[in-house]
DNA sequence: TAATCAGGTCACTAGGTCAA
DNA sequence: TTGACCTAGTGACCTGATTA
């Protein structure tokens, strides 16, 4: 293992809980609990663990049973790499999975919104909200995405010109999109047709609105080997508008990720559109895409409202719809044919795998 | 070493799961940890290792641990020799599987005896049809099939009744055809286009052509578990059907194997066409698919001369024809949506195997 | 004598187990 | 569900035989 010299380096105690520790598991120098428990949920959508506290729990070894949603989240927060976990047992642990969520399913009712104060989060939506930006971050999009500029930059000026180089990197941003959807709540409550339509309509927009914000968040731009290739690949124009749209985009990450999850469950992006009845037909879903729709913008609009006040949350409000409609009339202009190839293969492995294990 | 300067053109890069490589390991590219995997698992009989998941694992350096069975098979497929092996360990274990296997499996192929009779096989004839016969079982697959009924019949009721578990041995009856025509004599030297249309075409009478052998031989209808599987899967008809078939498959094993390979090798099944040359035009390798096919025939008329004489070996030859053209007939009627799902993957996953590597 | 490629070695870490 | 303990498989590094 190219990791075994680090962990002369490590002293012996869990990243996680601070119990001592016997090595590295899962790329991280944790107990053997920790070991454990991160093996038996690193799996499970996040939502299945709900932190009942505020979602910053300490974790120690003595508080480390606590909350397992904030174990797990500190678990990934170090790192600890979920793609390291074997699926042997098949049968057994996805039977486990499945019953796991039949009975979880209705356990967190978060529906009773508008109780007392109409106008403040409920403890459930603001769980909501942080569940939602923690599933957005599981995998560190953004350092990975670091990573991958660092890493393109430093190739030979052979390769690091190819296109293939910077598809890579855009494709991984898109490509982060399902991980997201994958974990994220709400989504596999949905019926596997309306999950399908959801991909296959939603994908191209709300994988521009995620590599903008990547984008931002890494400066790839200033990355004179992206920045090249990305003008090799869609042309100056594109670019040029590319940078407009970053511009433009919510200073607030937060607020990013709450719109991206509301895009991602709009009707062929199209939020603006009210009419939801002629296409209620097709969702056979228990709760349903517009309920979810109402949950989520009733959340993001109380956000708003916390942290801008009415009207900054009303202007707020107003950008964001502007914001993806213009979205989705400059992403329907399909700049680059290998560029939408890509999205295309990629929107099919994401259907696969959103519409598969149920 | 002969094979060093191979070794000088080729990127330092597994051919088994793309991690580093430093050198040749049993005649192939490949890294540390393959060249230990291979030397530790290559001398087993291959049902010691059972995929988990349809036999057809990916293998990167990622994955590369979550199957062990299939990591081996594709050890094999790209040419690894475990004939270099040398079994100089005091691991007990590995000598008696060693035994074991040699008992199983007579090496010296029982064929060199008449050789000087010019209207019966060359001796190049002779390896050729020693080559086939050891090519096809040299996974073991009867072995392996048996194994497979035993442990469908070993399953708690709940699982051994499920369809998978029937379609899981059906699958491997087809996808031996794969690792078959990975190392026949021939196949590799057809052009990537006329490999890509024999799969395509042939596969699905191929696959269940090499079913009626294997069920024959392994007595798989004693298994009554399996025998229900086939009709909740199949229906009635169909399995009466493939009794029926099998009572009228050919007695001798060896012949079953050339034919099988003829079938191979036949444009879209249909050897009775003499039709070649239209399509040759497609046919871009060096030694032709014609050629090839006359090789064989030679080689397998011969043969059933040399068994059964003249008048036997029309006979025996007609028969073949008729048997083929029942079976093409009677595959076309897609019996099962599981099924044909089940053959399209494993076409599909044949295409690439056997098209990309040269 | 260096390069190559066999086998050997053992720290490391995955999954499994079972009492609590 | 947890976590202490176990075991088997893995792979980075080493050794030695063979060869050009
Ligand atoms: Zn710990
Ligand atoms: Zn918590
Ligand atoms: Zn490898
Ligand atoms: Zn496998």
């Amino acid at each position: 293992m190219v990791l075994t010299k680090r962990s002369w380096h490590l002293p012996l105690i869990c990243q996680i809980c601070g119990d001592k520790a016997r090595g590295m598991n899962f790329e991280v120098m944790t107990c053997m609990s920790c070991k454990a428990f991160f093996r038996r949920h690193a799996l499970q959508p996040i939502y299945f663990l709900q932190c009942q506290h505020g979602n910053n729990c300490e974790i120690t070894q003595l508080t480390r049973g606590n909350c397992s949603a904030c174990r797990l989240r500190k678990c990934f927060s170090f790192g600890m790499n979920p793609k390291l976990i074997r699926y042997k047992s098949k049968n057994h642990h996805h039977h486990r999975l499945l019953k796991n969520k039949n009975q979880r399913l209705p356990k967190p009712p978060p529906l009773n919104l508008l109780e007392n104060d109409s106008s403040t989060l409920t403890n459930i939506e603001w769980n909501l909200l942080s569940n939602i930006t923690h599933v957005y971050d599981r995998e560190n999009p953004i350092e990975h995405a670091k990573y991958m500029l660092e890493h393109q930059a430093s190739l030979p000026p052979k390769l690091r010109s190819k296109a293939k180089s910077t598809l890579d990197i855009v494709e991984y941003y898109y490509s982060t999109i399902q991980s997201f959807l994958e974990r994220v709540p709400y989504f596999h409550d949905l019926s596997i047709d309306a999950r399908r339509a959801l991909i296959q309509h939603n994908s191209f927009t709300l994988g521009t609105y995620n590599s903008l914000l990547l984008i931002r968040e890494t400066n790839a731009f200033d990355y004179s080997s992206y920045n090249f290739g990305c003008q090799n690949l869609y042309g100056y124009e594109n670019c040029l508008m590319t940078k407009k749209f970053i511009t433009a985009l919510e200073q607030n990450r937060t607020l990013v990720k709450i719109m991206l999850l509301i895009t991602a469950f709009s009707e062929n992006c199209s939020i603006v559109s009210l009419d939801y009845s002629q296409s209620m037909t097709t969702m056979t879903s228990t709760i349903s895409l517009f309920h979810t729709q109402n949950i989520l913008v009733s959340m993001l609009w109380k956000y708003l409202n916390y942290q801008y006040g009415f009207l900054g949350a009303a202007k707020c409000f107003h950008s964001f719809i502007q914001y993806v409609l213009n979205l989705i009339r400059w992403t329907a202009r399909n700049p680059s044919t290998q560029h939408s190839d890509m999205v295309d293969t990629l929107i099919e492995n994401t259907t696969r795998s959103l519409t598969m294990h149920d």
